[in-house]
DNA sequence: CTGAATCCAACAAGATACTG
DNA sequence: CAGTATCTTGTTGGATTCAG
């Protein structure tokens, strides 16, 4: 284990902060997660990724798949028909980061509504201190 | 438990994926998790907090911390003393939030080399290609 | 000390058009 | 079909100045 923090693991600020940001960096972007996500089945071509992920520009799509396979995460297969088919899927790390982040989509789910009271209340005595 | 998925729990794509951009975009911008992360141990003063956060300018804590106390991770303590003085503190949920944050530390602290490598492997591939 | 306000540079991302 | 190239725009973040 790369942590040992006594009884709770916690972010230890030097460290591990930069590593989690350079994880951000990989899937903090706006589109990284749906690819991934919607690759989580196996592979999938690059026409239908676009149908699936709504509102992602060709573009966007190709940088971030670009990207995921620098990164060892998707892997891209090429079928030099004609057409041409590209086939992109997770590779076996690429995989092991569904794990870590459920336990975020878990967080998400469990406390979102928590969240959302907090940002009326907190807009609410916002406008109200306007005096 | 939130999630049913028989064998592996992963991002259902339309419903979960968009609760955890929620939340990426509540963490994965430049500092809130490194703001996070020095808050772990207790409350810090503002100026504390800007002296252990390297680089981090006045301005971004200031916003970042306002959205944290606006989602409710973070307490605010005003000292009405002169000269001022501010702490800022995790509240319960925000602590909650250092457990799956922590989880992705371990996959980054894991991962880490590999992609390193896979960088490297790529991006010496592309410049070979490039006849 | 703890901010708020303003200006500005850099980058991310959308729209569109073109290509093998 | 699967991209690339270019242009434009929106957002983020840094620097600086001012205030309670």
């Amino acid at each position: 284990m790369t942590l040992s923090e006594p009884d709770f693991p916690t972010p230890s600020q030097g460290d591990d902060c930069r590593v989690v940001r350079e994880i951000l960096d990989l899937i903090g972007d706006k589109w990284t997660l749906y690819i991934i996500a919607t690759l989580k089945d196996g592979p999938v071509r690059f026409n239908e990724l676009r149908r699936r992920i709504d509102g992602i520009s060709q573009r966007m799509l190709t940088i971030n798949l670009r990207g995921l396979e620098r990164d060892g995460l998707v892997k891209r297969t090429l079928f030099p028909t004609i057409p041409p088919r590209v086939d992109y899927e997770l590779t076996d790390m690429g995989r092991t980061l569904l794990a870590p982040v459920m336990t975020l989509v878990m967080w998400a789910n469990r406390n979102r509504e928590t969240i959302e009271r907090a940002r009326i209340r907190f807009d609410e005595s916002q406008g109200a201190q306007a005096s």
